[in-house]
DNA sequence: TCTGGGGTCCTAGGACCC
DNA sequence: TCTGGGGTCCTAGGACCC
């Protein structure tokens, strides 16, 4: 199609026939707990958070296939997951053996969420995954794009995903799928095609086949209510979407209606590329049961504030959005935010304009509190307190940065309601 | 599916600028 | 000061993903 000159510095644009594999755990979650505790293999294992004494709410996060078969499965309540699948108490506190009342084969194990321990095993699959491809764009802490156009060719494709996959099993000891196919989309698809311990591999060519009777909420992007939206215009599969007009697609769900038509017919000239920078960070929790009294939920403002502070800084990012969310019954979900006037790294101001942006909802009964910031900026890590910018309207300036002037907190709102004509950064 | 937590991207209206 | 067009930024909400 383009008969464009090429700019100098722009790669060749060789589009055809790249090799994407895309590369998906199998519950990994579970699998890491099973890879510290052995004796959990074979067993039903459900990892998630809520079920410990005292806790209320919660969900699933992963359930392996052995709880599944229960009618255990992921964004469940961990309520109805325990109705399906009783928790096997007995045996974790050694008493195994010995209580004739239980039903060993109609319970399960409950792990809570180690995020920081499924970091640590999801690091040594990273590793291999770098070393078998030149671009990898991870997506999760359990999936990731690879380009392997330059390591493989389709003869022999298969053999290549086999080799990852054996990799990583031996060398970490987790099982993941494998999709191969030319394109992001496709490859997304074929790993999740024969799950768990998959591999399959989707020719150049072979595309639109692959996936024409596929029901199109397995298209990623369609979630329940896209998947809905299309039934009722009569189109069932992949092979329907991209059969049909693409105008009323486009008409109805705009960019994503034209996306959705392309993927469905093959067509996604998306390049794997590493994943950027965060663009946000937050941090949220649910209330046991919906809160009327004003204090809980200040402080509950109060407590994710100062985590999502203290996480930016400690991923060295200023930010130049603060936001918050309230979620009132039945399941209302409400943002306010407010952009500053330059980027900053401010706990104090994080909390103070949270509280603040939250006094509209203080009235209201709430299930659940979000904090979050955005508008994120990587400085290089003196930035943060060098903060001579943040002129106030008045001439004065602010200390964007940190608090030697900590005792006298100034009544005065924060310095950002004047807006624009405030300071220009550089 | 009565509902956890951490993210991303898109849309649409309004303010504001030239 | 009766009215065009283009662009950017901000905010709120929604859908979706893992």
């Amino acid at each position: 199609m383009s008969e464009e000159p090429r700019l100098p510095g722009v790669e060749e644009s060789d589009d055809d026939e790249r090799i994407v594999c895309h590369v998906d755990a199998d519950c990994f979650y579970a699998a890491c707990e099973r890879l510290r505790e052995p004796q959990l293999r074979g067993e039903p294992v459900v990892v998630g958070m809520g079920y410990e004494p005292g806790e209320t709410v919660g969900a699933v996060a992963t359930a392996s296939y052995e709880a599944r078969k229960f009618g255990v499965e992921s964004a469940q309540a961990i309520s109805t997951a325990l109705e399906h699948l009783p928790r096997r108490a007995a045996l974790e506190s050694d008493a195994a053996d010995d209580d004739p009342a239980l039903e060993r084969e109609e319970t399960g194990f409950y792990r809570p969420v180690d995020l920081d321990y499924y970091e640590s095993v999801a690091e040594e699959v990273r590793e291999i995954l770098h070393d078998c491809a030149d671009v990898v764009r991870e997506v999760s802490i359990d999936e990731a794009y690879l380009d392997v156009t330059d390591r493989t060719a389709w003869a022999v494709a298969d053999g290549f995903a086999r080799h990852i996959k054996d990799r990583i099993r031996r060398e970490v000891g987790v099982v993941v799928s494998v999709g191969v196919a030319p394109t992001m989309s496709a490859a997304k698809i074929a790993s999740d095609f024969e799950k768990p311990d998959g591999l399959t591999v989707v020719e150049p060519g072979a595309v639109r086949d692959f996936l024409a009777p596929l029901e199109v909420d397995l298209l990623h992007g369609v979630g329940p209510v896209t998947a809905r939206e299309l039934r009722a215009m009569g189109l069932e599969t992949a092979g329907d979407v991209a059969a049909t007009d693409s105008e009323p697609l486009v008409e109805r769900f705009g960019e994503r209606g034209r996306e959705l038509y392309e993927r469905a017919r093959g067509d996604d000239d998306r390049r794997v590329k590493p994943k950027g920078e965060p663009k946000s960070f937050s941090r949220e929790s649910a209330f046991a049961e919906p809160v009327t009294a004003v204090d809980p939920k200040y402080e509950q403002i109060e407590t994710l504030a100062t985590a999502v502070a203290d996480r930016a800084q400690r991923e060295g990012a200023l930010y130049r959005t603060i936001g918050v969310k309230a979620v009132t019954p039945p399941y209302d979900i409400n943002t306010r935010e407010r952009s500053l006037p330059g980027p900053v790294d401010d706990p104090d101001l994080v909390e103070r304009i949270a509280r603040d942006l939250f006094t509209e909802f203080e009235p209201d009964p709430v299930r659940k509190l979000g904090v979050r910031v955005a508008n994120l900026e990587f400085a290089a890590a003196d930035q943060a307190s060098l903060d001579s910018w943040g002129q106030r309207e008045d001439g004065h300036r602010t200390n964007g940065g940190n608090a030697a002037d900590d005792d006298s907190e100034p009544a005065d709102e924060t310095p950002t309601s004047g807006q624009s004509s405030l300071a220009d950064f550089s």
